[in-house]
Order: C-alpha cells, then sequence, then structure tokens
DNA sequence: CAGTGGTCTAGACCACACA
DNA sequence: GTGTGGTCTAGACCACTGC
C-alpha cells in the first residue's frame, strides 16, 4: 500500500495532482472514472467526487457529465487575490495605519460616471477624497462617489474618523461588485498627495458596487509606489 | 412555505447570502448551528454543510469548531482572476494572435534573478524575448528566462512558431508558482516594442515557476496600453 | 438509451476548542 | 467533558449528453 488507510479528499487531490504534473495523465487525457478510482482508492465515490470537483473549480481539469474528466490542455490558472479594506491591508505589513479625510462635497453625478454606471440624470452623489497613510507614507488616495438615493444615511455621516471604506462595509450591503486594475500616470495633485513625481506610473483600482442593480458606490484608489497585487498558487 | 421543497445547496448558499446583506444576520452575528438550519430548511446536515463551507471558502463567514459559525466583519473580498496563456486571452477578445520571437541566447543568470530566486552560481539560463501581438497591435512583450538545468529539453526547443509559454505549459509541470502586478514606466526599447511614449505607465506581470523548489522558470510580462485586470463578484 | 458526473440523505465518527 | 464543524460512507436518484 503505498496510500495511507484513511485517504482524506486532500490526500486524493495532492495524489491527482501529482499524477496530472507527473504526465501520469497528461494534458488532454481522460482520467478514470469516479466508480473506478474509488475502487483503486478504497473509498466511497464521494470522497473521490469531493477531491475532483475542487480541482475542477481550481482549473486543473474539465468534468462533463457522460463525457468524464479530462485533463485539461492549458490549464486555466485562478490567481485569487484579496481585497481586504485599506486599513487591515496596512496593518498586516506592520505599519501604522493613518487616515485623513481630504475633501467632501454633495453633487450631481459627474456625466463620465452616469455614463459609465448608468446613472439617472441629476443623480445626487456624495464625494469624497481622503487618504491613508502606513507609516506617515502615503499608502493610498481614494476617490469616492456614494449615491444618496441608495444611501441616505451616507448624508449625516462623519467622515472625519472613520473612512468610507469601512463605514460602507458595516452598513451597507451589496450584491454585486466588479473591481478592475491598471496601471496609470499620476496627474500632479495626485502626485503631490502621494509624494511621487508627476507622470510617475501608479497602480489604479476602480470598484463599483451595485445594491439589486441600483448603484451603490464608485471608488478609484491610486497606490502608492512599489504597490503590488501579489499571490502564490 | 417560502422555500422550495428540495433546497439545493446552491438555494441555500443564496438564501443565506440574503440573510447577511439584509442583515438579519449582521456582521458579527452567531449564525444557526448546522442541525438547526437542517431542520429548518427541511434537508440534510451535509447540505447545509456545503452551503456554509462554500461562503467560508468565499471569505463571507468564519467557521470554527464549537465556536461556531459567524458572519466576518470585514469580509475579506476575494477577486479571482484568470490568467490564461496569452494566446487564449487575444484570441477571447476576438483578435486574431500572432507572435514573434525577438531574441534568444544562453548565458548565466543574471545576478539580480540569482539573488531574487536563489539559484545556484552560474546557473544557465536559456533567455528569450518575445512579442504577442493583438490584430497587429502589440499586446504583450514577454522577456523570459529558463532554467536549463531544470528543463533540458528547452536547449534544442524551437520557438519561433511557438511561443515559450505555450511549449512550457505542454512540456514542464511546475509545484509552484507566484505571479505580482505592478505599474511600471515603459522604458525606451520596451516603448518602443509595445508602440507607447518612453516612461509611459503600463502594466507589469512577474511569474515564477519551480518544480519542487528547483527554479523553472521567470517571466516578466509588460502589457500594451490600456491593459486591465477585471473581475466581478 | 446508457453512462457519467451532480447532488442529496441518514448516519457515523472524529478533531478541535472552549468551559 | 461537550458541542461545534469536518469528513467519510453507502446508497440513491437525477441531469446531462454522447452514442
Amino acid at each position: 500500500m503505498t496510500e495511507p488507510d484513511r485517504p482524506s479528499y486532500r490526500v486524493l487531490k495532492a495524489e491527482f495532482l501529482r499524477r496530472i504534473r507527473a504526465r501520469v495523465w497528461p494534458p488532454g487525457a481522460l482520467i478514470p472514472g469516479e466508480l473506478e478510482l474509488a475502487a483503486e482508492f478504497g473509498c466511497a465515490r464521494a470522497t473521490i467526487n469531493r477531491a475532483l470537483t475542487e480541482l475542477a473549480e481550481e482549473g486543473v481539469i474539465d468534468r462533463r457529465r457522460r463525457a468524464g474528466t479530462r485533463v485539461k490542455l492549458s490549464p486555466v490558472r485562478q490567481a485569487r487575490f484579496e481585497i481586504p479594506i485599506v486599513r487591515a491591508e496596512v496593518e498586516a505589513t506592520g505599519a501604522v495605519y493613518r487616515y485623513a479625510l481630504v475633501g467632501r462635497a454633495v453633487g450631481a453625478a459627474p456625466d463620465w460616471l452616469r455614463a459609465l454606471r448608468d446613472l439617472p440624470e441629476g443623480a445626487r452623489m456624495l464625494h469624497l477624497i481622503c487618504m491613508h497613510y502606513a507609516d506617515d507614507r502615503p499608502f493610498q488616495h481614494e476617490e469616492r462617489w456614494i449615491n444618496i438615493a441608495a444611501v441616505p444615511e451616507v448624508a449625516t455621516a462623519d467622515f472625519s474618523a472613520v473612512g468610507p471604506n469601512e463605514w460602507l462595509v458595516q452598513a451597507v450591503p451589496f450584491t454585486d461588485a466588479e473591481i478592475s486594475f491598471s496601471a496609470t500616470a499620476a496627474e500632479p495633485r495626485l502626485a503631490e498627495f502621494l509624494a511621487v513625481a508627476p507622470d510617475e506610473p501608479v497602480m489604479l483600482a476602480e470598484r463599483t458596487t451595485w445594491l439589486e442593480g441600483q448603484l451603490v458606490t464608485h471608488v478609484r484608489m491610486h497606490f502608492g509606489r512599489g504597490y503590488r497585487l501579489t499571490t502564490r498558487y
């Protein structure tokens, strides 16, 4: 016996992954059915199923009824990045987090935002600008619009001590979100906030959240020099 | 009864998510145990377990033995980005993919790579530079080092038609990978390749893969103007 | 239609963490 | 100890899909 007596689905998963990487089951190959594997490993089909289901979720294999399970030809690897709230992200590095509210205004949604996110004309938005610091070095510049119709309480909220990020997380649910990352040049005012040279490349994250189809908030977050999204898999 | 007769774990998951977002189970709250929920929904505990386990994987709740299941205070949302091979990424947009090998050389690993990745001194690497185009517009500039000791066949591989990306995926397994994204300025030669202005911000992805602790390949991929990592959740 | 994966069940035992 | 979630089992039925 090369396998333990009680193969857990984790052990099975590791073994299947080993066979795939060792080309025992090469790319494109049809792997044995669940019943066959259950017999080979002396466990229940459900256990095999769990291991294979997770591998499928991770993009390593393709499973189709009747057709069976195949090793993917080009494994679409998925990178999972955790998107915590800023405070947690800063504090995770051991740095001291500091927040500052820079600007606050109520007004109509700018045209580009209305166009982008299909807002009614004249929708009133709370517009906030804030800075987040790590050990007093600029970490993130946040420019946010909050849809007052979707979040009436926001009109009276005080964002001088707690950032809108944390406030929204606690106060407002959402059903859909979209986030995107891109590289952009810091225009002069932003460069000052972030203490970088004008036109220096910075990472921009834009996130939009909706509650049942209604826009809740849209935020543009520019990160300071050296910011990286990193993950292992 | 507001619930269907046969609640699948998906229905349960959606219902639990609804309760969390509707603040029926507010952030930090302890939610009922699996047995209690199974009784409420008239299903097996395993079905409840599957729904809750998936919500925990997605970062919505925290589960601990004995302590029970709680709604996370600050949901660490995870964004999953798919990292396909370049060809698939280009073709997914409907564009025609074109590949070109720009440079090829064998030599010792550069010092910064050895320092970064703990390589033996004098390790011989195959150094490749390639371009990937989408409808003849520059899509990605790829600079790659491949550890010849880890992949001896690479010395005789012909990369004029098939890019090293696809070749490696088919030919060489790996056990660990790390990928990171950052914003950087295009230095002049790179800017020419990508048809952008010198010092224009571009997205850089760096990926390293290992096989059982031995470095397989390290690649720096610079993307053309407008590249975005996007996902919904 | 038949064979594969997808899901559910009822019951069981285990592992962990807290009292 | 005791109660929670974590995992496994044996069996069952269903859904999809390729023949």
